[in-house]
This record gives structure tokens, sequence and C-alpha cells, in this order.
DNA sequence: CTGTTAGCGCATTCAG
DNA sequence: CTGAATGCGCTAACAG
């Protein structure tokens, strides 16, 4: 309880004899002050450690400098990067972030941005949950006069700036490296119908084929949902007891793709030489597995940078009707799960 | 620009031709107030969205029913693990998490102390930088009033509530069960002399062995420093070309513990039928990495709920001399890398 | 160069 | 049961 009671402008203006508004002034080296004024309202302010009490200035303002961030998921090594980027990028720019998530559930995304519109943030970055069909409580935010931007996992329903990760072409590059390293019947573990992600990656990947002369066949394409190796592996067990089995595989995420090569170890296939894997996103595991996965980078921080750095200069701008779109270019990153040369090992 | 003018107290008031203070009061169903009033407040504020103003009600109430939460890392698996709990935690008691890292540099640490403050949370959770070693800035919090609890990595120059793992008790589990296993040489990978979490652990290994009747080896303890797989593969390496190798390691994390293993797979030696391996923090990676990983898990979710549903009390009861100490309990999950039985396989 | 004044939106005390 | 009045701390327009 040792609360010591905080000193305002008044007990400083009091205290020197001068008025509230010029204490104000001086503080912030306002031209129209004396130098000799500044010079003595800083002094006392520093030695007396006055700190303004942003709640006033806030509400004064009516701005936070605060901004909303909602991932589906915090513990996930791509979102945590993207929240790491995007606090650094507000700091930088003296704001502060609010985080919060939804669990991929929609009531709760609602809540949350029910709780970040009642805080009062100046505006919101978001990742959608799988669930988000539509965008009324996005647009409430807009209509509000605070922007938003969508981030990796987004809606067309929200006109809004966004920033994407290049999935077709991210999958495009994976699959033509698997090609060029000498696979040729490559099998797809993709996501969800319903995600916009996963169907970008999933064109990516017929394109590559298609462009190199590959035909599609589908039985080689299968349907991921819960996006875990449990599926990996179920899924490649059931490809690879085939009549006709893949000889590499390009998974969805990363862990699918060690649920991949958990079954392909466990069976006795040699990686890479008879079969090839490749993840995406690049997870710290993917560099520590054995043999090393090789994934699709997707520069997470970069775009947590990116998106806030839009997301301020909108707020700064006053600018609502901005729909910019800025694409993050992958890069593939080759381990030992896919480099065929490997055969004769 | 479509922002439409946020309706406030005053409107709703002339519109109904009542006073201000009988529509605030009527929103909030007070006592002394008609039941038609509130009935037809509550109403109109209804039918025409009405929202308070954030701003000026925590202007008013001196409260932001916000909370700092600063910690050394946030794209590490244990840390988002406890920021997923103080979110969820927070959430449900009607608070908002504002979240920042110091990357473990003081500087850092401070500068998002000072934002915080600015801020205005209502308190603070925090777990601090390996750099820091007194906290004049964590204390400016308590001397403004806004309880603060430190969670994982401590300080005890800070009078304040805390939430820890047991550390300790972690370890000697850890260790006693490779002795149990059979192992009889074992050797630890520990972190900085400086960071208590470290040294906890080490003392647990160390009480573990002197228990079973085990002496001390100092030359299988070796200081890792950036606490990454190199530093592992380095010193297993070390440690396993030396006179004397050990059959087992204890490390300080589950990353060291991947590049300790990864030197064994590389030069031959047989996990867990030669040398067993037991990490800490049970990351994903543990989980997926073959063979599997044992090693303690320390419940971060949990501890985030608890760190924070201790200082939203703190926070309510107005609260800030508490120094209660909470340990949360490690489990020891036991995975392939570290049993011994094995051997024959 | 400085002071006076007004007001942001709300909660609350004090009178009726 | 209701209204008038006050002030939280700060900013900014306006007046000297």
């Amino acid at each position: 309880m040792t609360e010591r009671k905080k000193l305002t402008l008044k007990d400083i203006a009091k205290e020197l004899g001068v008025s509230i508004s010029t204490a104000s002034r001086a503080l912030k080296s306002h031209p129209d002050i004396a130098e000799e004024t500044i010079r003595l309202v800083k002094e006392y302010a520093e030695k007396h450690h006055y700190v303004p009490n942003y709640l006033a200035v806030n509400f004064r303002k009516n701005k936070t400098f605060t901004i909303g961030l909602i991932v589906p998921e915090l513990v996930h090594h791509f979102f945590s990067t993207v929240i790491s980027g995007a606090i650094d990028e507000a700091k930088k720019q003296g704001y502060n972030i609010l985080v919060s998530q939804s669990n991929d559930i929609l009531a709760d995304e609602l809540t949350a941005c029910q709780t970040m519109l009642g805080s009062s943030v100046d505006g919101l970055l978001i990742s959608i949950s799988n669930e988000t069909m539509e965008g009324e409580h996005l647009n409430e935010f807009i209509n509000e006069g605070r922007p938003i931007v969508q981030f990796d996992k987004i809606t067309d329903q929200v006109k809004s700036p966004k920033v994407i990760v290049d999935d077709f072409e991210g999958a495009y590059q994976a699959v033509k490296h698997l090609i060029e390293m000498g696979y040729k019947k490559i099998a797809h573990m993709r996501g969800r119908l319903e995600v916009k992600n996963a169907n970008d990656r999933c064109e990516g990947y017929q394109k590559a084929l298609q462009d190199f002369g590959y035909g599609l066949n589908k039985e080689w394409v299968k349907n991921c949902v819960l996006i875990n190796e449990k599926e990996g592996y179920d899924f490649a067990k059931e490809l690879m007891e085939s009549d006709n089995p893949p000889d590499a595989f390009f998974c969805i995420t990363d862990l699918v793709a060690i649920g991949v090569m958990k079954y392909l170890k466990d069976h006795g296939f040699k990686i890479p030489s008879q079969v090839g894997v490749v993840g995406f996103s690049n997870w710290k595991l993917a560099e520590v597995v054995s043999p090393g996965l090789s994934s699709v980078e997707q520069h997470g921080y970069d775009m947590g940078k990116r998106a806030t750095r839009l997301l301020i200069d909108l707020i700064k701008n006053h600018n609502l009707d901005s729909e910019e779109t800025i694409q993050i270019k992958t890069k593939m990153i080759v381990r030992e799960s896919s480099q065929m040369k490997g055969k004769n090992l």
C-alpha cells in the first residue's frame, strides 16, 4: 500500500507559479514558450519524476497508441513469429500490442473483437479463424473509424489491406524443386477445402505438375483436416500401401511432413533416396529432425512487421479505404529430405 | 472515411429528456432508478448501438483492465504456452493483455516497462531477462500502486509474488529416472551460472546423484550459454571423446538435448541402449524427433493462468505487499531416449 | 511569450 | 426517484 500520489501538471504549475497550459507546452518544447521557462519546467518535472497521466492524454486525444492483434493460435511457431515481428515494429513506432487468440473458434474471435473494440485499440491486425465465414465483426472496426489489416488467413468479405504469404508460388517452388531432384510421382497432403491458403498451395502444386508435363493423379491428393502428424502418418500409410505409391510428398505443413517421415522411416523407406518429403512453414523442428526436412520459409517475422507498419500508416493517415495487398515471397529451404542425389547412400 | 460519430450519454439523455446522470445510472440498473426509466434508456441505447467510451471510463476510474506481460522471447515454445494461458485467463476475467518481449536484453526490458507504465496497465506479469540484475524498474510499478507478479525467470531483488516451476524437483526426477533406468554416468548440460532456473536444475541433478550414491564428476557438467543445438552437439562431442565418457545426458533444455542426440546418432552411439538423453521443457519437437526425447513438462499454460489469476486478485484487492510464491509441479515425460531396457534392440 | 477558458465523456456527490 | 454540478488531467483555441 506504498502508493504515492501522482504528480500532475497542475501541481507543477502551482509550484512554479505558471499556468497549467504553460507547463504543458513547456514540456513539449512548444516554440511559443521561453527557453528559460522550458528549462525550469523540465527541470522540475525531471526532478520530481513527473509522468503524464496517459489515461487522460489518450482520453483527450481519443487515441490509445495501442493496436489489437488476433491470431487463431498463439502456441504455433508461425504465428508467434508474426507476433514477434508485430511487437518489434509496434514498439519502434511507439505503439503497444494487445494480443488475443481465437483458437479457431468463431465465438472466441467475436469476443476478442468485442474486447478489442471496448478497450479502444486504434486499429486491428487479424488472422481469421477457420470458422470465420463473414466479416461483420470486422467491419465494425472500420465503421468506427479504426483501420484493420488482415494477414495470412484472410477473407475477401472484408474490404481491408491484406498481408499474405505467396502460398501459390511457395507451393509451386516446392514441387518444382521435387521434380528437379528427380521425383516423378508427387503426392500432396493438402489442408481444408474452405481455407484459402490450402487452396492456393494446392493450386501451386497442380500448376507445377502441369508446367513440367506431369498429370494430376487425384488419388495422390489427400485432405488433411487436423493438420497434425497423425494425419500425415495415416495418409502416408494409405498411399504407400496402395497399388501406385508416390515417390514424394509435398505437405501443407511441417507437422504433417513429420508424420509422413515417421511412417516412411518406420517402414523402411529411405528418405530421400526412395521417397522425398517437403513441408511448409519451416518450423524449428524441420531443422532438428533427421533427416532435415526441406520446407518453405514464410518469413513470419517480416510479415508481422509489414502488417504492423501498414496498419500504423493507415491509423496515422486516417485511411479506411485501402485494399492494398502485400505478398510476402517465400523461400525454399532445401535440407536432406528432398535430395534424391542421395539415392546411392 | 465512413466514420459515424459516436453516441454519448449526453445524446441519449437529451433525446429521452432525462439527465446524463440518470441515463448513466439507468444503464447500470442502479436501484435508485425507476424500472420504467431503466427500460426506456436501455431500449434506446440498445437500438442505437450505444457503446460507452471506454477511454473516458478508464480515465474516470483510473483503471484500464489491461495487464502487461513481458517475456524474454516470444518465439519460444514454453513462453508462448505461458502467454496463451495468461491470455485465456485474462479474457475470462475481462482483462486484456499487452504483450512485449525483452530479447533477453536489459535495455529492451526497461523500454518495455516504460511503455507499459505509460499505457497505464493495471498490473504487470514479467519473466526477467538474463541481463536483469536489479529491479528498480519493477519497483516503479509497485510504487505507482500497480502490482506485479514474476514468473519463471525471477529475481529476489523485487518483493512480489512469484510463480515458478519447481526446477529443482523436475531435475531431480529426471536424473532419478535415468538412474532407475540403469544409467550410471550421467552428465549434465547446464545453463548459465547467473540464472536461477539453471542453478536450481543443477542442484536437483546433484542431489539426485548424491541420494542414489553417485559422486559428482565435475567434468561431466558443462555450462551452456547460448542453449542451442550446437552447444549440445559440441559438448557431447567433447565428453564422448574424453577418456571417461558419460552414458547419459540430462540437458537444461530440449534444444540442447537434440544437439546431443544428433552428435550421438552421427557417431554411431545407440540411443537409448548405449546412451540415454533427457531434456527439459517438453517442447513439441521432443515428441516428433526420433527417438522420442524424454523431457520434463513445465505446464506453461497452467503457469500463465495461475500467474494471471494471482495478479488480477492483487489488482482487485489493491494488494501490493504479497510475496506469495506458487511452485508449479513438473512432470517427467518418458519417451524412448531414456529407456535403457531397449539395450538389446 | 503566457494565462484564461472550455471541454473531452463519464461517474458521483449532493440536493432536491 | 431524478437532476445539477463538479472534476478527473490534459490539450488547444483564444485572448491578451
